[in-house]
DNA sequence: TATCAGACTTGCAAAATGCAAGTAACTAAG
DNA sequence: CTTAGTTACTTGCATTTTGCAAGTCTGATA
């Protein structure tokens, strides 16, 4: 019953890392979600526009790796929240590595975190209850 | 003449670094030539063992990304020696980000960077050496 | 002349990507 | 109560990328 084949390419740190976000997508989630987007709309309509069964698949791999948890915020249809675990927020270092190389290496990139200095939880919060909430009517 | 489809997906720093290093295997290729392998050959016998294609195919895109240069040192056929320019150099802040990553978050990582401190250059102009001498048999 | 090694290249199957459209539950409007 | 709209996905399918294996080209060695 053993599987033969290694599911991890080589021990080193680096290698283990980009088997688990080492694509053109997933960091660029975890940089969404980091910035206070929880909602599979609100990251789908990041500026990139990552399609949307793209969208799909890497939050499924990114929850089966522990960077990011759905918690649900209303059933029929169950919906979720998508929020980072320590292991994710972790990856900001490695986002803030990429930020700092990209600007200074790449012309014409730029920083986008407005977010950051004006309360990402206030977005989000408001974005949820919008969704969860029931309206009178 | 001119091109509508955008060769960016976004002004972000982070996007357009994945953009150019946002694959399985360019940041393990400039992990290696950082560690001191110069040579094909070398950096085909990672421990990862990237094939051979894949390689071929990351060295040019590294280089046409100014992130490496291939140096001749022979003719008949030409054979290239890859060195880190500076932007390929200033990658190591990001590997060194996702090894502090992967060795706190990902259970049975490692560092493989024993050249650190045993001196990269000596390494690598010794294999060099090697490939460009004739030997007297 | 035959063999071997280094540095690639080529062929092809499998997997990942990306575009577009479809679906399911609920909500708002008429 | 029917219709349209929104959110969160799913599905189909064409294109692209990946990866394995084998082949090529040049030079060195026996």
């Amino acid at each position: 019953m053993s599987n033969a084949k290694p599911l991890t390419r080589s021990a080193c740190a680096i290698a283990n890392s980009l088997d688990l976000v080492g694509d053109r997508w997933s960091l660029l989630v975890v940089r969404d979600v980091l910035h206070g987007k929880h909602t599979y709309s609100e990251l789908a309509n990041s500026p990139e526009h990552i399609p949307t069964n793209i969208l799909a698949d890497r939050l499924k791999r990114l929850e089966a790796a522990g960077i990011i948890v759905g918690t649900p915020y209303q059933k029929h249809p169950i919906r979720y929240a998508y929020t980072l675990t320590p292991k994710g927020t972790a990856l900001g270092e490695v986002l803030l590595a990429f930020v700092r190389w990209g600007k200074q290496y790449i012309p014409g990139t730029v920083t986008l975190n407005r977010e950051r200095a004006t309360g990402v939880s206030a977005t989000s919060t408001a974005s949820l209850r919008r969704a969860r909430v029931k309206r009178p009517g």
